[in-house]
DNA sequence: ATCCGGTTGTTAGCATACTAACATTATCGA
DNA sequence: TCGATAATGTTAGTATGCTAACAACCGGAT
């Protein structure tokens, strides 16, 4: 019987750190981002991307939309926003319907670099998947977003 | 031929957000963290109980080598230890041959409570990893660690 | 023995990510 | 129409997680 067998009737199974999911996720996001910031193709993290990349796929919306779009809360998708705004890469405007609401779009400047972002986020997933062979990696992202779509 | 399909021999493949790995990974990680938050065992976050875990496993240690044991910088392992300190559950003396060096280890009364932290740190595992099959979870903790594993 | 490079721990600053509380505005129901 | 409820955005506070700089200390090489 293997010393580290953890299935083995009538025992509690042991804890090894290495082999638990959460911190596993921490180690696999933190390389992630680590690749993403050692590409210095755009001055933006991975946070950042995201919203900008779902701003340009929905089209003009609030801010707490584009927070919900993108799993972002409130408080985290203000500090996102503002930190766009001030790089110019994002436009706001009143809602002339709702005037609780704020508009947010892309910049022009921004927009034109749509198809250049993309690629180097198709980059960053590249890398980050490359220690698993293509089988692998698509098997990989549907058990990923089976953990994700949850709740 | 499928509208979604991004290996078109020719073409770029399109840039689908929830499909890239880092997103999925952020959603993962932040299901994770609610499910750890939501079952109040112990006042303790994610990255606490790695702290104390591994301490528990390795023995007393300086704080940089708790850091690397945990896949923290020295600016987020100072963070933790010194807010694990302040609740009593880390105690600390100084090295007497490195007086650089600061030995962390476990006050008694966490080290009473290791079996039981233990066991809500595998209910927490076995409720993240719920949505997937036993099956599924085997190979996605293979993959996630190959993915985590790389320098 | 001294200098030099490496290690340890601290601090400051920035960027997520969360909760809680709050004021303002919309909306729906009685 | 009015009153309760809900949504929007802001602020404050806490906890990771990172870089960069710094002082103190250790060890080895010359």
């Amino acid at each position: 019987m293997n010393q580290n067998d953890d299935t083995t009737v009538g025992e509690r199974a042991a804890y090894v750190l290495d082999d638990q999911v959460g911190f596993l996720l921490r180690l696999a996001s933190q390389r992630h981002t680590a690749i993403f910031q050692d590409s210095p193709a755009f001055d933006l993290t991975p946070t950042q991307l995201a919203a900008i990349v779902r701003l340009a796929q929905i089209g003009e919306c609030s801010q707490n939309e584009l927070g919900r779009q993108t799993a972002m809360d409130v408080a985290t998708i203000k500090g996102v926003v503002d930190r766009l705004r001030q790089k110019g890469l994002v436009v706001t405007r009143p809602d002339p319907l709702d005037r609780r609401r704020t508009l947010l779009s892309l910049s022009p400047g921004t927009e034109a670099m749509i198809a250049d972002i993309h690629e180097f986020g198709l980059q960053i997933s590249r890398k980050t998947l490359a220690p698993l062979t293509a089988a692998e990696r698509t098997t990989f992202l549907r058990l990923l977003r089976k953990l994700s779509e949850v709740g």
